[in-house]
DNA sequence: CTTATTTCAGGGCCACTGATATTA
DNA sequence: CTAATATCAGTGGCCCTGAAATAA
């Protein structure tokens, strides 16, 4: 991912555009969740939104999992791979279509998603720390306004 | 760059936190931005953080431009590189530390960088479309919020 | 025959690590 | 002598494009 720009330098009136600050915050966010725990988890910490994806919709084809993590078809391959390498899903010939492969979390992949959510969910508290339940909830509300503005 | 969620599957109970809806606002503002403007303009969508940093400190050590976009010191060699091959900016000995090169916007940068700030100006008013002046003041203070946190 | 799903081979981009030369 | 600055060579991660095999 591109680069991050961070404390001192400030680049003047950008700085005070959700654009800037979305991919500041963003970066700053990711990062920290990922270095933190990727010694412990592997892959997974990277691929959590996709992991979380298959537990909510479990058995989807690799190509609809594709679309929704926004890779293509053939990139998602190597993806299912290293994460079926460490046990977390596993892919299943499809019972109504012999063309796909179906895609399951396994009990080690649920069990990573659910203490991945408790990590998640501490690191949530520390990002939203300072601010009342309204002014969380408005974020929250307002960041899904500018992904439904980009679709 | 890691995978960001968008259409279609959603990952449950994630999809209403800060943390999450943060990577998907930001990867798909970031992809439109960058994918819009790198026929026009190169390399210099990407790094217009740091271009427009560069824009209002002037003279900086590569260094010191490293920390503010949080990558390493020898990473921003090829970065200046790039951006010095477009014609954008250029190394200036220090007047006053011979080991350091100092690093200005050319001409061509500064009316790229202004010309960038007129293109994410439209960018930012699509994102916040919909939104009240106090809507927007407050989802940039919050993410303001989220980045003193994470410091 | 045309379309969809998955896989594979090859390539590109980008940042990192570690070593080196120069200067403070 | 130690620390800081910039650079270079090498490496690895990650995704993409385009082609092939299988099946609808």
């Amino acid at each position: 991912m591109p680069p991050p720009p961070s404390p001192g330098l400030e680049p003047g009136a950008l700085a005070d555009t959700i654009g800037y600050r979305l991919r500041v915050a963003q970066l700053a966010a990711y990062r920290r969740f990922e270095a933190r725990l990727a010694a412990e988890f592997g892959g997974a910490p990277r691929y959590f939104g996709l992991l979380a994806i298959i537990g909510e919709h479990p058995g989807q084809a690799q190509s609809r999992l594709a679309e929704s993590i926004a890779v293509q078809r053939s990139s998602l391959v190597a993806i299912i791979d290293r994460l079926a390498e460490e046990g977390l899903v596993e892919r299943r010939p499809s019972a109504t279509d012999r063309r796909v492969n179906a895609v399951w979390l396994t009990g080690a992949g649920e069990r990573v998603v659910a203490e991945l959510a408790a990590r998640a969910a501490a690191e949530e508290a520390r990002l939203s720390a300072g601010m009342t339940a309204a002014e969380r909830a408005a974020l929250i509300r307002l960041l899904g306004q500018v992904v439904d503005n980009l679709r």
